[in-house]
RNA sequence: CUGCCCGUAGCAUAGCCGGAUAAUGCACAAGACUCCGACUCUUGAGACCGUAGGUUCGAAUCCUAUCGGGCAGGCCA
């Protein structure tokens, strides 16, 4: 619809110079007007005349009216005047030959307009800590950190993953503790990270007994920040272990990471900030402690060292930013992580920005709503949690079963049962703004009815059966439009790359979500209206087929943009 | 106390850089198809867009106030 729109643009704009020598618009002005008619019978796209009317001094039917009248465009089929709107309608030439031929000639990149090309962009997600329970509470991030990526990349940046995994600090001076106390190498390999959350809760438990445990627990630490043969290998264990498992689910998900660089890589980079906050002037002593006074930007200050001289969340954040921008040389670094930190960034963007980095601007804070359970808060101590694998596993198992049921010679059904299953918990959590706080309802997640990931999975699906039935035709001939279920699916489809652009422009995976939505309902109820491979004619037929095929493959992309699999057969 | 976010049909939400009858799914009531994939599609009912003011030719959308919910606020991350 884009291009659609640029070429009515220019036509109107030579039009309205007839009308009036007074219009001072531009193109992208009369871009900017445009908008879509509330329904698809009104028009196609629609043109406002309210704010000509000031201009021409004529009331905007009017104007309408007279620009209907002198109005000429070859993509246009006709244009009707109706209460201060002046409503266009596509052709169907310009919908057979600028959508239907630009998804066969560009495929999997229709959709993309490469305006990412020699840019890069950084993206910061996922980052679970270390030998802690990887729960739906990091579910967001992982999810919309990796669409905003798949987003990024489609569009032509060059991106980075980076999983800034927590794997430092004193929780490893207590493992360290518990491990010698209630662990043995044994259960640690068989358990993997269960076993190490066990321990990390014991000693919790125990220190509110012992205090002594809590200074035993520093000591390791202590021993840890100071490279101890013993403890460092033991923390690099407790990495690997958790590690490997936080990797089974981003294997479900088909995500891959550029980098693992966690906490622990940028301590030695700290420094080297805190010398030029302090030279700066920027840093001051207040209460013991190192501040970035901001109360002149209404914020409260940033603390940058505590009292005891040991570093803070910002301090390394800060660290990490420099580091990422010497490495990658960013075009924009997106952070994204629950919406309860929405402070911390802009605080620590603030000190970044004082202290002189031009690129500040180019950091971005994506935010998200809170989780809870059927209503009820997350809460490790309670037990009220629920793991990503369990959570996974329960998906797959539900789909397993069905398909055990419909279609039990189904070859690979544990692949397919994985992508459904992982596919509509995604799909899910995707589905609404990531803003909104979001409360889990795991029967609504495991739906499989309505606005869901298996009915996406299933549209898609049914257009590959489709297209397998009609393998070995010849279908290059002339295309034909002869219904309008065939023109509505395609103006659906030309619609694709502005969802991208209001994806990335907005950092909302919600709005490719929807998008599929709207492709797969239109693309069903043409199938519902329309004989495919069994239409009479012949060039009918093959004009469904290719159209078939046409959403088969923006379907297929936009399923990668949200990482959710898809599957030939179901 | 201060700041940020959210508040739309029974439920979950979309629409929010102002514009034509407020859209979708679940649940509910009818119906079609049961043929290319078991699915799906159609129709109906259901909302004075938290409340009160204001700006505007025009407000769910912008501004102010207020209520309700969530989150954050110097030594956690």
């Amino acid at each position: 619809m884009n291009n659609f729109k640029l070429t009515v643009a220019k036509d109107m704009l030579s039009c309205l110079a007839e009308i009036s020598s007074d219009i001072n618009l531009t193109v992208d002005d009369i871009l900017a007007m445009f908008e879509y008619p509330p329904d698809s019978s009104l028009g196609d796209i629609a043109f406002p005349c309210f704010k000509l009317s000031r201009i021409l001094r004529k009331a905007p039917p009017m104007i309408a009216k007279e620009i209907s009248e002198k109005f000429k465009s070859s993509v246009v089929s006709k244009v009707e005047a109706v209460n201060g709107y002046l409503n266009i309608f596509v052709t169907n030439e310009y919908l057979i030959n600028n959508v239907l031929y630009e998804i066969e000639n560009k495929k999997e990149k229709y959709g993309s307009d490469g305006s990412g090309i020699g840019k890069v962009a950084v993206f910061d997600y996922s980052s679970p800590n270390v030998a802690k329970p990887f729960h739906i509470g990091h579910l967001g991030t992982t999810v919309i950190g990796h669409s905003l990526k798949m987003l990024h990349e489609f569009q032509g940046y060059d991106c980075v993953g980076i999983n800034y995994l927590g794997d430092w600090g004193t929780q490893f001076g207590k493992l360290i503790v518990a491990y010698d106390t209630w662990g043995s190498q044994e259960k640690v390999e068989n358990g993997g990270v269960d076993e190490l959350v066990a321990l990390y809760v014991k000693f919790h438990q125990e220190a509110e007994k012992d205090e002594e445990l809590n200074q035993l627990a520093r000591n390791e630490f202590t021993k840890l920040e100071s490279h101890d043969e013993r403890n460092i290998k033991l923390w690099k264990w407790f990495v690997d272990i958790s590690l490997k498992e936080y990797q089974k689910t981003y294997k479900q998900l088909g995500i891959e990471f550029d980098s693992y660089k966690g906490e622990s890589f940028y301590t030695d980079k700290m420094p080297a900030q805190i010398e030029k906050l302090r030279n700066s002037g920027l840093m001051k002593i207040d209460d013991g402690a190192s501040i970035v006074d901001l109360s002149e930007y209404n914020m409260p200050p940033c603390l940058i060292l505590k009292r005891d001289g040991s570093t803070l969340y910002p301090t390394r954040d800060i660290a990490a930013a420099v580091y990422r921008k010497e490495a990658y040389n960013f075009d924009k670094c997106i952070y994204v992580t629950s919406a309860g930190q929405s402070l911390h960034f802009a605080q620590w963007f603030k000190v970044v920005e004082l202290m002189g980095y031009d690129w500040y601007d180019k950091l971005v804070h994506v935010p998200y709503g809170t989780v809870s359970i059927n209503g009820e808060k997350l809460a490790t101590r309670t037990g009220n949690v629920i793991l990503l694998k369990d959570l996974f596993a329960t998906a797959i198992e539900k789909v397993s079963e069905i398909i055990e049921e419909k279609n039990p010679n189904l070859p690979n059904k544990e692949e397919v049962s994985e992508a459904v299953g992982v596919g509509s918990v995604v799909f899910y959590y995707l589905y609404n703004n990531r803003i909104k706080d979001i409360n889990f309802i795991m029967e609504d997640a495991l739906s499989f009815d309505g606005n869901t990931g298996p009915y996406a999975q299933y549209t898609y699906a049914r257009c590959c059966g489709i297209l397998e039935k009609a393998s070995g035709l010849n279908v290059n001939t002339d295309p034909v439009i002869t219904s309008s279920e065939e023109a509505d699916l395609l103006k659906v489809l030309s619609k694709f790359n502005e969802a991208v652009k209001d994806a990335i422009k907005e950092y909302e995976p919600s709005v490719i979500t929807r998008y599929i939505i709207d492709v797969c309902s239109s693309f069903n109820k043409f199938y519902h209206n329309c004989q495919i491979v069994n239409a009479e004619d012949e060039s009918v037929r093959n004009t469904r087929i290719r159209l078939t095929n046409a959403v088969k493959t923006v379907l297929g992309s936009a399923f990668g943009l949200i990482c959710m699999k898809k599957t030939e057969k179901i």
